[in-house]
DNA sequence: CCTTTTTTCAAGCAAGCGCTTGATCTAGAC
DNA sequence: GTCTAGATCAAGCGCTTGCTTGAAAAAAGG
């Protein structure tokens, strides 16, 4: 039988097991090549298994493909649901989605959202719905923020087109964002605040940094 | 003998010849599939040849994505470097390259940039520079308009990192942009234009438009 | 210790890929 | 007409791909 249905939960951080490591190699694979140039035998030897042992954990590679963005959701999602219904004040837990939709999206070894934004046209179409459902729920969240940030006076502008310009300037900072490169993800993250929200923020002074794009 | 340099240089938007039109539908083939789910086979058909004929005009399939890319960028860059040298207030001269940008990134029949920004993994290390090098004169134009900009107090912050997320911005929104779903090119850049800079421009009245992801 | 179940191996099939090849067609110059 | 160079055809080669397969190894259960 197929493995995936454990009875106990598995704890944070631990072994994730075969179809977990799997999931996690297959995931920086895609983002470093792209799901077409990645073969499963690439997978294979990334995870230490021979070509056809795969199969074992996933039926087909465009399952491996869902899997690894459904994951990344599900992880991201647990975070800023929690953001949600925290207290406070609006700014304050815009910037903290900020941070955590950065975190999620730049920190090493998570390659999930970053496969989400490149490799979506890789999927098929039976598994979309799946994933457009996890991110409906994601979005939901920010806009309720961004309707308190309204009440406040902090936002104007048409709510729909605004956050859709917002995240494509937070989505794009994976396309040129370097780790190590005198710039952390908390930083960047006020920044972008400042960026749509105007004033409040402080704007940073420039470290002579990498190249981009 | 290979094609290409011909002697005189043909009209705009007249009979592009059999070399433009291999790039023109491989450009709206790689932007609806990427470029390896696209084949050389596809390609041809599309254009009306046989499975193997295309080699006569390009050495390799990776030769036409470079002829997409460059074809694309070298367009933009021509209008995009016109408004660089026009005069007038900063404010107008800005909406004018955000407008410009968005016809080239949106118009149907202008897969070109799509590609530049979609498949750009697929591209080989080796024929990254020439296209770099063209970019790089496009965001000059930006930075010396962003420039006047701060100039005349309608932009703080931090230049490059503010000049990345407003890229990344609009060319997020050829994700989720539909062309006939109410909202057209010149309103679409109106509004962005008062995302990036606040005030001055009017917000827009929601009219029933599309789904999006 | 033997049986049953779970997990992995290693060879390979059928299909599709980029690209090659030698022949054929077309059209203008003489 | 004849020649020639440009343009296209149509078959297919060699390779990689996703996935299958039948068996072997490892773990678990009694």
């Amino acid at each position: 039988m197929l493995p995936g249905s454990k009875a106990v939960q598995a704890p944070r951080d631990a072994d994730p097991g075969r179809r977990g490591r799997i999931i996690r190699e297959s995931a920086r694979l895609f983002r470093e090549r792209g799901y077409e140039r990645t073969s499963v035998r690439d997978i294979a030897s990334a995870t230490g298994l021979q070509s056809g042992s795969w199969v074992y954990y996933f039926r087909t590679k465009q399952e491996i493909l869902a899997a690894v963005m459904e994951e990344g959701l599900q992880r991201s999602l647990v975070r800023i649901e929690a953001i949600g219904q925290q207290a406070g004040a609006p700014r304050a837990r815009f910037e903290a989605l900020v941070r955590t939709h950065l975190e999620t999206l730049l920190a090493p070894g998570q390659d999930f959202i970053p496969v989400l934004l490149y490799d979506w046209r890789s999927l098929e179409a039976a598994a979309r719905p799946r994933v457009v459902a996890l991110q409906r729920r994601y979005e939901a969240v920010w806009d309720t923020v961004i309707a308190e940030l309204r009440a406040a006076g902090e936002w104007t502008g048409a709510t729909r087109i605004d956050r859709l310009l917002m995240f494509g300037a937070l989505n794009w900072i994976a396309h040129w964002y370097r780790p190590g490169g005198g710039l952390d993800v908390r930083a960047l993250a006020a920044e972008a605040t400042r960026f749509f929200l105007r004033g409040g923020g402080r704007s940073l002074k420039r470290k002579p940094g990498r190249r981009t794009r």
